[in-house]
Formats: C-alpha cells, structure tokens, sequence
DNA sequence: ACCTGAACACCGTTCAAGT
DNA sequence: ACCTGAACACCGTTCAAGT
C-alpha cells in the first residue's frame, strides 16, 4: 500500500476507479442495451441503501453481511455475489454520503467551505462509525465530486497547488477525526440542562477548530501572494 | 455514550481513571503490602509491552488474544484473568506510547507544540492502527500527561479556556486523522524516485498542515488580546 | 446467471475444572 | 489466586449444488 507517489487528498480526487468493478458496467455485456435488464433480483442501488440505514440504525459495527442479506430477504451468497466484500460495500456507502452534501455557493471561499465541512460533518455524525472508516480510508474513498468543488473554491481564491493540499488534508482529518471521535451534538435527547450544555459546546468546539484552521490557511494565503506584507518571512528549513 | 458535559480534549486529561480498574491497587487486597507480590505468573507490564510488539508488527488487526497469549506463553484464559478486553488493553497500549513523547522545551509556543506533534504522528506512525484506535476513543484514551504539558504551553502562551479547548482537539485530530490514513513516510524502502517524491511530499504535506493550524491559532490568540487590532470583530451569532 | 445451504477459518469472551 | 481446556456465539468469505 501508500506506492502512489502523490497521497494528497486533492490529488485523490483523481484517482475514482479503485472500488473494483464501477457501477458503470454493471449490465452483463451480452444482454441488450436497449431496455432495463436491472429487475432480476438485487440491484446495487438496494445493496448499498440498505446498507446505509442499517449503518445509520446500528452502526458500520452493526452492519453485518448476514443483517443485511436477511433484510434483502436473501441468503449471504447471493448478496457476496453482486458486493465483492463488504469493505468495498462501505466504500459504496460512504459514496452515497458524500453525493449528499450540497454546493455552497453563498459568501466569502472560507465560508463556502466552512459551510460544506458542517455539512459533511451533520452527514457522517448519523452514520455510527463512518468516519473513522472514511478517514482509515481516505485513500480509496475519497469524494470525488465534493472534492472538485472544494479544489474550485480554493483555487479561486488564490491557493497554489501546494496550499490547496495542504488545506484539503487538514480539512478533510480535522473534520473526519472529530466526526469518528463521538462528536454528536445532533442526537441530543437528554436532560435539558445536558443538552444546553454539550450540545452547544461540542458544536462551538466543532466550529471554532474549524475557524482556526480557516483562519490559517488565509493566513498561508496572504503569504504567498506576490505582493506580500511585511512579516511574511519564511522558514523553508529541514531539507 | 456522550454523556458528560464537557467532551473537550483538554477536559478530557482530568478523566484519567476510566480504564476500569488501573494499574495502581492491582495488588490483592489482602497480601502483605510490604514486598513484590507480582512475581507470581503474568504482570500488566508484560502483557501491555508483549501487545505493543505485536501491534507494531502487524497492526492493531494483528493483535489477537489467542496470538497476544501465545506470545505470552499462556492460555487465552489466562490473558484475560490480567485484562479484561480487548479495547481495555488497547488503552493501555495507547498509554504507553503518548508516555514516550518527549516534552520540547525549545523555541516559541508554537514551535514547541509542533516538535512535540511530530513526534506523536512518529510514534504513532510505527504502530498501525493505533492512530484510529486513539481517534475513536479519544474520550478515554487522551494522553494525561502529554495534555498537560500541551495546555501548559497554551496557557503560557496566552490562550484561554475555550482557545486551548479548540486548539488541542483541531491538533489532536489532525495528527491522528493524518496518521490514520496511511500517513507513512517513515516506512520507506521504495525505489529512489518513489522514496523522493512519496516521503517527502507526504512529510512536507504533514508539516504544512500542522503550520497552517497554528498559524490559525496564532491568529485567535491575537484576536483574543486585550489590546485587539482593527479587523478583529467578533461575530458571536447563533445562540 | 443467479441463488441456496452449508461449511471453513477465524474472532472475542466465558467458565467449569483443575493446582 | 491463578491457569487450562473447551466451549459459545458470533464474524467475513467461499463454494458445491440447485434452478
């Protein structure tokens, strides 16, 4: 693994045919291409939607080959027969979720990408443990529609290569990271007095880390413009 | 699970006696409290240290109770009459390695706290898994000393309660979701082209990352200042 | 081509029984 | 008090056999 020479999450975005397979495709070459062939039996659209609430009721834990086969009302074959694995089906699913964050298009670029983080983050938080595994597998699940509009943002605003890299990586594990680690300020119903509490605090903690990285890629920004300010010096050591 | 009110990581360092038992009072009640009474059969020590091992070479994944006992020379029953799961022993593992972080004591605020950053994704890094592991479960397995020494440096630094809380979990994420994903230029044995361009690109992107997070801190920490510049409105909205 | 039934090779965890 | 041997209840994955 890692024999890539460019591991970047920008770069990633890229690379959208390592699942094994593609949806595309998925019409056995002799049958015609004419009219729908998808209603024998399971399509992967079902697969992975079923998956996904499961993941949502119980977690990636939860969500076992058998619980979804008995839910698709078929035996663990036939549901091995269309998902090779079911690190594959998680890749699916955590797809699917990405497809559902929406372009902000209102705003400054740090609020336009602010916005999309808290998106992603209110996404990821009501599917139990998908963080972590889109973060353990950043490299094979990486979004690649929401990363070209990311990449777009930033790139308007003026980052180099290297900065929109840079920005992306930080992004993408602050906001996994936290996501994975119980951070859930959404499935609040416990005593009043809690709710006010650690909701609010683990949303303003949620936000002003992502204010505080923001406000240091404006800073990397401004310092790499042409005309820069004065105590823009830079420390390129350890080479 | 997330019951508590305040989940910050810097909270978190007061909390240090969820592992469920630990490693103080493990001796028996009622032996003699003069002497080594631990000589008899397997010590904490050895399990966690034998699991560190085995976690270093094959991973978290690799780590199993029958292989952590055979390594040990005993019976899966006995292994678990020392610990009592598999998630306990992890924290302890994780325990162990935050204890072999350095504390930096040179340079400015934020060149100390990257020093000692570095050398987490570093320890981390050699031990697979663990970085995720440590990600999930930060609630129980943050460093306690590690943290101590990390809000001293910010409370010296000028930070308040809230910036130090922010700072520690953007850092604290950042480094284990980095590290998580496969971050490894350390492991490199690569052909001299791929060595030149992997490690040094995913070194440089790790830094980079960690640079624009403190720069963002270090833009927080002036906002907060008595004596606040110009641009520095505050927009406390969303109550 | 798709599905069933049954198995394989593992897990983590428990527990009577020994010493 | 500590350890052994054996089991329990699961996993993910595979595969002959059916239709």
């Amino acid at each position: 693994m890692a024999e890539t020479a460019d591991d970047s999450i920008a770069a990633m975005a890229t690379r959208s045919d390592a699942v094994g397979g593609g949806r595309p495709a998925r019409v056995p070459a002799g049958a015609a291409a004419s009219a729908e062939v998808v209603s024998t039996g399971l399509s992967d659209r079902q697969i992975v939607e079923a998956a996904r609430q499961i993941v949502a009721e119980s977690g990636v834990d939860g969500l076992t080959m058998r619980r979804l086969s008995a839910r698709l009302g078929v035996t663990l074959g036939a549901t091995y027969r269309h998902v090779p694995t079911k690190h594959a089906l998680l890749l699916l699913v955590a797809e699917d979720l990405y497809d559902q964050i929406a372009v902000a298009d209102r705003g400054t670029w740090s609020e336009r990408v602010k916005q999309m983080m808290l998106d992603v983050a209110e996404v990821v938080r009501r599917h139990p443990g998908m963080a972590s595994f889109m973060n353990v597998n950043a490299r094979q699940s990486v979004p690649v529609k929401l990363n070209r509009v990311l990449v777009a943002i930033l790139q308007d605003a003026g980052f180099n290569r290297e900065g929109i890299d840079a920005v992306m990586a930080a992004l993408f594990f602050y906001v996994t990271g936290m996501c994975a680690s119980g951070f859930d300020p959404g499935a609040s119903r416990r005593s009043a007095a809690a709710r006010r509490a650690a909701v609010a605090d683990l949303q303003d903690l949620f936000e002003r880390g992502l204010d505080i990285l923001l406000a240091g890629a404006e800073v990397t920004l401004e310092q790499s413009r042409p005309q820069a300010r004065s105590g823009a010096r830079r420390e390129r050591s350890r080479t």
